[in-house]
RNA sequence: GCGGGAGUAGCUCAGUUGGUAGAGCAUCAGCUUCCCAAGCUGAGGGUCGCGGGUUCGAGUCCCGUUUCCCGCUCCA
């Protein structure tokens, strides 16, 4: 089996066990937006547990946090976000480049009127007189037409910008006959607008102060909150704020499952440290965090770190944990060392001071920041994407099992009576009743034992818990491991502590 | 955005030269069954992605469109 095979199975499956639906499909879907079903919401949520409390449970000097997806816009006037991604696009269809239209547009008039300037000058040393660029101004009718036919597309395009007109952009650069510089052709697409935000209206104001955007990261989140939780939190350097929620961006090319989302889920933290410690702060967290990773069982071999040579205008040291996809290997999270960048700028722009008090030198300073980003959603897909196995088994028959990490299996615990008789699905349902408040649990009788099995394993349940002949004699069940799918046979009363004990996270968060 | 492939039941798929849609698995109700799916009986479920055209008649032919997968491109 390929692995485009495989992906396309793991696909198949999340579908067909309510993990991942295509989001809006009975209206034919929507491009790149997916829903988590019944179990998907389960194990998403688990995960997003698993790393909070790994953070904030475990960490005296992380908190927590929740900011608003809506922000006060001037917020993505200090990160840097509204002006980076601003601009029209266009491709040739022939060469297959892309060209900023406006640039396009701007050179091609440069062209022509660094042309009509040397006419002009001709003209001027032709009746002696001193040319002064852009000073002299032709009589000659022929430039005259010309000059005003440029300043009518200058007038017209700049309008256009300003309007956000892309069809009237397109429509000057037809007119004008602008060539691709490398197919020479003017096969063009429409002008489309990158913009990375996705924007909407507050209020019933309509014009531009009333627009505000969906966060692009929820980074800014924290940021914004530095003094907030700082000063009611009596927090010391070196400290962190965490936060997980949903971002938003409108990438043009939206593809590969729920691998890049327009709408997807975020784990950040944002570490605070003293200017010149943020080096060895970047060290710890990147080692921290791969040991996060491992935590989960997962083999290390599916991992690797990406070091970032190019460096994003922040940041002064950067890497990437990646994890081999059935597309390759792929982003999964971000470790950052955004220097001062963000305080800063938030200091600029709003006027107020971002700064740290240090008691023991009595200086005040901007924290630098080391930043953790986990993607909620590739954490999913990576870990559903390890777990999916077609296994054979001893007597030649085949089962698909999620060997999900039980910390995060979506059902924990399946209570089935062995037959559906002999007052054994009462039993079971006692013991249901006993566990289900501690576990996420699931009771069926349906079908053969065996059967019952197999649709454990589909979903990733890594316990079963058998109620038999002999529950009814001594009070003792089995548990089912998914794995290894051997049996023990305990007391009903150590059911809840013997799982317990499994599915702690003192017991797999150890390493750190 | 460009190019390639695909879209028929929850899943995997069949469907002949155009003649009013099927299978297996899954689901549900029973039967059977004392530990690892594919025993028995029955049932439910599809305006064949969507829209238009050609035709007496379209799952099938034509056009458009949309969604997904792959490659390229892009990627704070």
């Amino acid at each position: 089996m390929t692995q485009e095979e495989l992906f396309k199975k793991i696909i198949s499956h999340a579908k067909e066990y309510g993990f991942i639906f295509p989001s809006s499909e009975i209206y034919d879907g929507l491009a790149a937006v997916y829903d988590y079903g019944q179990y998907g919401a389960l194990l998403k949520n688990n995960i997003r547990d698993y790393w909070w409390r790994s953070m904030v449970q475990l960490h005296e000097n992380i908190v927590g946090i929740d900011s608003a997806i809506f922000m006060h816009p001037t917020v993505w006037k200090a990160s840097g976000h509204v002006d980076a991604f601003n601009d029209p696009l266009i491709d040739n269809k022939d060469s297959k480049k892309r060209y900023r239209a406006d640039v396009l547009v701007e050179e091609h008039l440069a062209k022509i009127e660094d042309k009509i300037s040397k006419e002009v000058e001709k003209a001027a040393k032709r009746f002696g007189e001193t040319f002064n660029k852009g000073m002299f101004i032709s009589t000659n009718p022929r430039i005259v037409e010309y000059q005003n036919k440029i300043n009518a597309v200058k007038f017209r395009f700049n309008k256009a910008l300003n309007d956000n007109d892309l069809k009237d952009i397109k429509a000057i650069i037809e007119e004008e006959g602008i060539v691709c510089p490398v197919s020479g052709t003017r096969n063009w697409t429409d002008v489309r607008q990158f913009n990375l935000m996705f924007s909407t209206q507050m209020g019933s104001v309509t014009d531009d102060a009333g627009t505000i955007y969906l966060r692009p990261e929820t980074a800014q989140g924290i940021f914004i909150n530095f003094l907030n939780v700082y000063k009611t939190g009596r927090m010391k350097i070196p400290f962190g704020i965490a936060q997980t929620g949903k971002a938003f961006r409108n990438e043009i090319v939206a593809r590969q499952f729920i691998f890049r989302m327009r709408e997807f889920e975020q784990m950040e933290m944002q570490y605070f440290v003293k200017p010149g410690e943020e080096m060895q702060w970047f060290a710890y967290w990147k080692d921290l965090r791969k040991k996060w990773h491992l935590s989960l069982g997962i083999p290390e071999a599916k991992y690797r770190f990406h070091d970032h040579e190019k460096l994003a205008h922040y940041a002064n040291a950067a890497t990437d944990i990646e994890f081999e996809f059935p597309f390759g290997f792929k982003e999964l999270e971000g470790i950052h060392s955004r220097t001062d960048f963000d305080l800063n700028s938030h200091q600029k722009f709003s006027g107020k001071k971002l700064q740290y008090f240090d008691p023991e030198t009595n200086e005040s300073y901007v924290p630098y920041v080391i930043e953790t980003s986990i993607g909620l959603d590739r954490t999913f897909l990576a870990i559903l994407s390890y777990a999916y196995q077609e296994e054979k088994l001893e007597d030649g028959s085949e089962r698909i099992v999620l060997r999900i990490p039980p910390v995060l299996a979506p059902v924990k615990i399946a209570v089935l009576p062995l037959v559906k008789r002999d007052g054994m699905p009462e039993k079971a349902r006692e013991i249901m009743d006993s566990l289900k408040y501690d576990f996420m649990c699931q009771y069926d009788e349906k079908d053969t034992v065996g059967r019952r099995y197999r649709r454990q394993d589909a979903i990733g349940t890594p316990y079963c818990i058998t109620i038999d002949q002999q529950t009814l004699e001594d009070n003792t069940v089995t548990i089912r491991e998914r794995d290894t799918m051997k049996q023990e046979r305990v007391n009903i009363g150590q059911v809840a502590s013997t799982l317990q004990e499994k599915l702690s996270i003192k017991n797999i968060l150890l390493l750190q």
